[in-house]
Parts: structure tokens; C-alpha cells; sequence
DNA sequence: ACAAATATTTAGTTATATCTAAAAATATAT
DNA sequence: ATATATTTTTAGATATAACTAAATATTTGT
């Protein structure tokens, strides 16, 4: 059993992985954790010396196998549970991330296989970030930066990469939603901003913006 | 923001208040909670501190207003998970306890109710224990034991006082539930163990379980 | 290759929550 | 009333998870 700390750090080493190809540093779990690196230091050892990490002194660290499976199903349970609170209870998905942080730490297997069968085993999570299944199996998604596609391209919205309650806020205000066609009608060479088509709307985003829409080529 | 610590102990000294009129003693929190007396006194000075507990050395604690008022909300998010998971998750009643003990932690007015909402404002929790409304405030349930009913009377199992999971699945068996309309066919002197009509059906229960059956007289 | 800048670890401190053992207060029984 | 038993508190220790400051290792730029 694991407390919500070394599960929280074990995520944090997940989504850091992911993005690079070499082994996680101290100061970029540090960053991720909103803590000191000298506290990240200490972690990596004590889950090194549990077995989840593979840790070299100044090399930064790896999840092991099993490190990687506890940190995939910290991932399962908030999405289960973000999608939850969204599908259930009608929050809306600015709201659910704090209260899916606490609640991935319930520890029940039998809970969260239940709940996941009560929302009908859904693919994503309301920000369309894969809910991987209690294999720990997670769907490949076919996606690219919105800022990727040329002029007359479209694409599905498939996935926000920055769940920040400004951001998504913005999008509400917008009308842009997972599943959203756009379509790319010119790109300004200035500033890389981008005017899109949505529905029957035209609307000016900034490139910041157009990274932070993964779509589906259509 | 209190610690899941601090939560737990509030909520024992508010179950065992209800039981006494003076105060709270160490060693009843302590075998209550699992714990040494030591640790209890610990606490118990740090809840004071708080203004949590009113507590006098070596007289034990009484709860505050405001402390009376979290144990409260504690009690409410336990009641209303357990709710959820038999009657959405479709748990039996033996199965919730410890998820709910975990799950009553989680710090959101807003979750617990919407959630509240979704289950359609339940008055009592799958084992007759009445739901606190948001504002604090619980029904009074007319209950007594159905050892003290008489030969030839009835009542309706409102409360199992009991909640372990031996005796919810021992009643499971015999299928005695929440609502089942219970009489007294005859009192055995000798051991007072009773002869019940449930349904059909006769059944001969002892004395601890008609003790931990609560029932209202009709 | 070396100095400077940066990143990381170590050492020592704090706060929380537990424990054991010993001391002190209170309750009980003759 | 006084000895004994019980309850409760205190003192001191351990474990977790943070922190700051200092030491050390690595990387970068000339
Ligand atoms: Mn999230
Ligand atoms: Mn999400
Ligand atoms: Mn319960
Ligand atoms: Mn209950």
C-alpha cells in the first residue's frame, strides 16, 4: 500500500516519461510536483528502494514495470472518475480535476472495475485523454496539433493537451468541445495565428491555442 | 483543512457521545479507534488547540459546535457513498464500509451534493442509518429493539444497529432486509431467544440479534 | 580544458501521527 | 482512610514527508 505521495510522484514520473526518451530528472519532477528538488531526491530513493523506479544518482530516474502499472492505474482512476463526475453529476470540465486528484487514491479494485462499468467503459476522459483499462491497456490515439494542419485541412477535436480551467473555460466560451470539427480557412505567416471554421462560425486563435487542440486528420 | 486523522477521531468521540452523557473518555476513542491511549491524548490536546473538542485532563472530551459540525459532514459523505455504491454500483450492504471510510475523506461541499442530488436526497443509508441534509440536521427515527417487543407484537426493521459484515450477510441469509415486517411469535424464558414470523416464514433468533435489530412498533 | 553556471544530493530541521514505558492522577475496595 | 487497581498523561522514540542551506557532481561556454 502506497500513500498518496509516492502514488502522486510515480504519476508525475509517468506523464515526464512520455515526453522524453532519457531518464526523468529530479528538477523536472520537482516543477511537475511544485516541490523541491531536494525532497524529490529523497522520494526517488525510497521508491527506488521499493522496486518502482530504477534510479541512478545524478542520471535521473524510470519507472520499473511495476512502478509504470500503479502509475497507469492512478491515470484509470482519475479519468474513471473525472468522467464520472462529468456523465453523472454534471459538473462541467473545468471543475473535475481537483476532486479526481483525491479521489484516484481509492484504493479498491472492485470499486473502480464497477465504475467503469457503470459509465459503460468509456474510451476518454471529458478532456479526451485515454481511460486506460483494467489491464492497464491503453488505446493509441491517432492525433496532431491542430497548428499542424495547412490551410483548407480539417480535423476532429480528439483531446485538450492543457487541461487548465482558463483554458477550458475558454474553449466553453468559444464553442469548441471534444469532437468538434474545425477546419484550417487561413494561416497568418506574422504570428503563426490561425482563422478556423467551427460549425458555421469563423473565429481568430492564436497559435498557443492551435497547439492545444489535438485532432484527428479527417 | 483537517487530517484524515483528525476527521476519524471526530467522528468516533460524536458516535460515542450518543452513547453517554459525560465526557468522552481516552480509553473508550482509544478501542474505538483501534489505537493507544497515548496517541489518544495526543490528539485529543490537539483537537482542544483547535477548538474542536472541549477537553479536560482526565475527563475526557465533548465535542465543540464546530467540531459536533465536521463529524457531521463526516457522516453525511459516509452514508451518502455507502448509498451510492449499493444503489448504483449495486454492492451488497456487507460490501461498503471500508470504501466508504476512505471515500467520506474527500474534501468538496460541492461533489458530496450533487451527489446527494443524483441519489435523490436519501433519508437513510443501506443499513437504516439516517443521512445528515446538507445543513447538518437529522431525522429523528423512532426505533427500539426488537427485543423489546412482546409476544404477539410487530414492528418494521428500520436499523441494523450492528453493521459488520458477518451479521449483514448472516441476515442476507435469513433474508431479513431494511422494511422486512417482523412479529414476535414467543420469548423462550429460559435464554430469551425469540421465535419471529418474517414473511411466510418462522425463525428462531437469539437475544444478540434481536438486540441489533431495530425496529419501528407498528 | 577549465571556469562558471546549473543540477543534484546530503545534512540537518520541522511537523504529523504513531508507539512504548514510566509517571501521575483518579477510582475502587477493604 | 489507605492500599490497590485502573485510567490517563508525559517523556522519549520512530517513521513519513516536507523544508533550507551547504556540499558535490555535472553541464556549458569560452
Ligand atoms: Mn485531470
Ligand atoms: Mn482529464
Ligand atoms: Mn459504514
Ligand atoms: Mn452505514
Amino acid at each position: 500500500m502506497l500513500s498518496f505521495s509516492e502514488e502522486n510522484y510515480l504519476k508525475a514520473i509517468y506523464h515526464i516519461e512520455k515526453l522524453q526518451s532519457n531518464g526523468v530528472s529530479t528538477n523536472a519532477v520537482a516543477e511537475k510536483m511544485d516541490t523541491k528538488a531536494s525532497s524529490v531526491t529523497d522520494m526517488l530513493q525510497k521508491l527506488a528502494e521499493k522496486r518502482l523506479v530504477i534510479y541512478k544518482k545524478y542520471k535521473g530516474a524510470l519507472l520499473s514495470a511495476k512502478g509504470k502499472e500503479i502509475a497507469i492505474s492512478v491515470i484509470r482512476k482519475h479519468r474513471l472518475w473525472e468522467s464520472f463526475l462529468v456523465n453523472k453529476l454534471n459538473f462541467s470540465w473545468d471543475e473535475v480535476h481537483d476532486i479526481a486528484e483525491q479521489l484516484e487514491h481509492i484504493q479498491s479494485d472492485e470499486l473502480i472495475n464497477r465504475l467503469d462499468a457503470y459509465l459503460g467503459f468509456p474510451k476518454v476522459d471529458p478532456h479526451g485523454d485515454p481511460i486506460p483499462d483494467k489491464d492497464g491497456n491503453i488505446a493509441k490515439q491517432e492525433k496532431i496539433k491542430l497548428s499542424n494542419l495547412k490551410e483548407t485541412q480539417q480535423g476532429i477535436l480528439v483531446t485538450i493537451k492543457d487541461s487548465s480551467d482558463d483554458f477550458l473555460r475558454y474553449l466553453d466560451k468559444k464553442s469548441i468541445s471534444i469532437g468538434s470539427t474545425i477546419k484550417v480557412i487561413a494561416i497568418e505567416p506574422f504570428d503563426k495565428s490561425i482563422l478556423v471554421k467551427i460549425g458555421k462560425k469563423e473565429l481568430m486563435i492564436t497559435e498557443n491555442v492551435a497547439n492545444n487542440l489535438l485532432v484527428k486528420e479527417i
